[in-house]
DNA sequence: CACTTGACCTGTCCGC
DNA sequence: TGCGGACAGGTCAAGT
């Protein structure tokens, strides 16, 4: 589900709760979900204090003082809700209330199948739960179990085999158009939208991304990377910063409400192009917009306006 | 090595 | 209302 925009959010929003918080349990009903042993989890976890929330490509890094490091992908569905419960129910001016939280609650991450389960968690979807000192707590909800939390001691993190893999994060200043191109020449003969996709090539671009940088470059993704130009290169690399800059700035893209830590939805849906808009309009050239499948994802693309070769 | 496909899971939607 | 199949914002392990 999230790509860089949305982890992104999840991050900055995580931020600004979770630091100085101090880990007093830890639970979750997936092994798969959370592969640490429990006496490695007592051992890493409690009682040690959340320091900061960091993000590489799509994956969460929350460093604890105990020199360990709370690492998660969310992958399709995943999503992290802090609940900081500082009213509780019985005192609430009426008890009936269906708002049992205070506005301290914050949901984070998209496409939760019922946003009416706010203030009910756990729920079905919960897979691990953090317990912090004073009562809040941080749930890990993954609808499909794909994705998982594992501890790893902080100065390790960078050797994971995914974090020396990964290229480059695509809005830091040294990731320039030259840089792109090179990286794509490792999928010479592979489709553009797959390359993207691959993230030994680029960090952090996912499905809708890539559509709507593609889309933005007049690239078809079935294009042959050995068929793209510098131009072309240089005009995506211009889009996909574009694209990315501006869901961080809507707040990620959602199909379900969802508020970050400023209370804002993710609207980054409002401002696409191509994605899921198949049978409307180009806002572009006025054809109607496609969709297909280019290296086994569904691809939404203008007919007239992106060419293939 | 590079590329493609299937697997991992649950839930929803759509056609019969 | 039920059932089968396709599909969903991601990544691995296999296969060719």
């Amino acid at each position: 589900m999230p790509e860089l925009p949305e982890v992104e959010t999840v991050r900055a929003g995580l931020q600004a709760l979770l630091p100085g918080k101090i880990i007093a349990a830890e639970s979750h009903d997936w092994p798969k979900s959370f592969p640490n042993s429990n006496a490695d989890v007592a051992a890493f976890l409690i009682g040690s204090k959340i320091v900061q929330v960091r993000r590489r490509a799509k994956v969460l890094l929350i460093d604890l003082s105990s020199n360990y490091t709370l690492v998660t992908h969310l992958k399709m569905t995943g999503q992290l809700v802090f609940v900081s419960k500082t009213v509780e129910d019985s005192k609430l001016p009426n008890s009936n209330s269906h708002i049992p939280y205070s506005n301290d609650e914050v949901r984070f991450g998209a496409g939760h199948p019922n946003d009416s389960l706010i203030g009910q968690l756990p729920d079905k979807s919960t897979r691990v739960t953090l317990t912090f000192k004073d009562n809040s707590q941080l749930f890990f909800n993954d609808q499909r179990k794909f994705g998982w939390m594992k501890v790893y001691p902080t100065p390790e993190v960078p050797n994971i085999d995914f974090m020396v893999k990964v290229g480059p994060e695509p809005l830091e200043e040294a990731f320039t158009p030259q840089i792109l191109f090179d990286r794509l020449q490792r999928r010479k003969n592979t489709s553009i939208k797959a390359a993207l996709l691959d993230q030994t090539v680029l960090a952090g671009v996912g499905n809708i991304y890539a559509d709507e940088s593609l889309w933005g470059a007049k690239i078809h993704p079935a294009t042959l990377v050995k068929h793209i130009t510098a131009e072309q290169v240089a005009l995506l690399h211009k889009e996909l910063q574009f694209v990315l800059n501006l869901a961080i700035e809507q707040g990620g893209s959602s199909n379900h409400t969802y508020v970050n830590a400023e209370g804002k939805k993710g609207s980054y849906m409002h401002f696409a192009r191509v994605f899921r808009r198949e049978g409307q309009a180009c806002p572009r050239c006025g054809a109607i917009i496609e969709k297909s499948k280019v290296a086994g994802r569904g691809t939404h693309t203008c007919p007239a306006c992106q060419n293939q070769r």
